[in-house]
DNA sequence: ACGTTGTCAACTGTCGACAGTTGGCAGTTT
DNA sequence: AAACTGCCAACTGTCGACAGTTGACAACGT
């Protein structure tokens, strides 16, 4: 039933994949603990395999480790989230400047297709989806073609969603989002790093405000 | 002889230390392979915590790890360098740009005594030692007030470390990092955030080149 | 009643052994 | 001689069990 090892990808490998998503969608809720031996159970492997998923989640960010008392799902606080959207501009600022001077005409397509999905949802009345909103920096990121900025943000980011998962904040406005959002390609479009940059810096503050204030109340 | 753990630090805590001195002295080299068993039976500790360790170190970029194959110490190629060092020219611009609006006066100073460090040594007519380098960028990122951004410039200045392990580089010129360090700490003191950048961006992509220059040859 | 101390269950840290996979080597075939 | 095939040793991936530590509860003393 249940084949030894000839998945493509370990044990270990799963558990991380598994773990991630009960973390990142809240089913593990912030502040809880995760037992080793129950989740071991719960997920048909044994306690190694466990260990190392945990520690490499801790290593994202995803769990803090405590010794002898186990992991943690890290709880949020307005440090924190600060301290983390100053990394996230300083990386996303640099990435905006790259991507300003290396995109090509296909990454220019790529966020106008992003932007004009962001529009045409907005079209519908719907709250703004952190999906789009992601796909808008996942986009920008790769037109910087900077492989070690994109792993650094993809991990920051992650570390945003799990913050609002915790802060169960709301939705960006989608409306200035989306402004700064075609500020920025336009920027980008024109080649203009410096004005790129502010643009983002501009947009994180703004989104940083927001996620505080939902942590007031 | 060998108490259980009655040490402030876990085996696979220990193992890690030890195991990230031998990689970043090239006790280690670059290239090769990381044994389990061997290694465990030489630190006298079992598979379970060296795991641990090398997982570690690997989340660290310190080692690579390859499924079925084992860890391997990461060499060095040109387009990791530029990567890397664009990560570390995003990350240390934004530390001296928010050093430079943060700095308090105990910061100047801790500034000038490693900037005259690197003086006095400098009339010895000995190489440049990387430890003074680090010292400053350390202390400089410390002036920033921003415990996520230093994490992660710690990492990555190790990262440099290894890659200057495996080049067997030449120390920097002493006399242009002086220069360019000086300019920063002047920047900073004047809370001039747009200049310190500016001279950040100029100082690292300098270190960078030489590293560049080294790798051919 | 409150603080203190001793005990205990639960959990993490660690270990040794087994199973599966990988890369290389020897033997065979063309 | 070169290429292919099958086998084998070495190593990683995984497991179950034991040892040590932690936090909490209960019993005791003040």
């Amino acid at each position: 039933m249940t084949p030894p090892t000839p998945l493509h990808l370990s044990l270990a490998g799963q558990a991380v994949d598994v773990l991630r998503e009960q973390v990142l969608t809240g089913e593990i809720p912030p502040g809880s603990r995760v037992n080793e031996v129950e989740v071991a159970q719960k997920l048909g492997i044994s306690r190694g395999p466990l260990r190392e998923a945990i520690r490499h989640l801790a290593s994202e960010g995803l769990l803090q480790l405590v010794p002898h008392r186990g992991a943690f799902v890290p709880d949020a606080d307005s440090d924190e989230v600060k301290a983390l959207f100053e990394l996230r501009a300083a990386l996303e600022c640099a990435a905006a400047e790259l991507a300003a001077s290396r995109r090509t005409d296909v990454d220019l397509v790529r966020l106008h297709e992003v932007s004009a999905a962001s529009r045409s949802n907005y079209r519908t009345g719907q709250p703004f989806p952190y999906r789009l909103d992601l796909a808008f920096h996942q986009t920008l990121i790769d037109a910087a073609r900077s492989p070690r900025i994109a792993e650094q943000v993809r991990l920051v980011q992650q570390r945003v969603v799990l913050l609002r998962s915790a802060l169960d904040d709301d939705p960006p406005h989608q409306h200035a989002s989306m402004d700064d959002h075609d500020e920025l390609v336009k920027a980008i479009e024109d080649g203009d790093a410096a004005r790129a940059s502010t643009v983002m810096r501009r947009h994180l503050s703004r989104v940083c405000a927001q996620m505080l204030t939902s942590l007031n109340r």
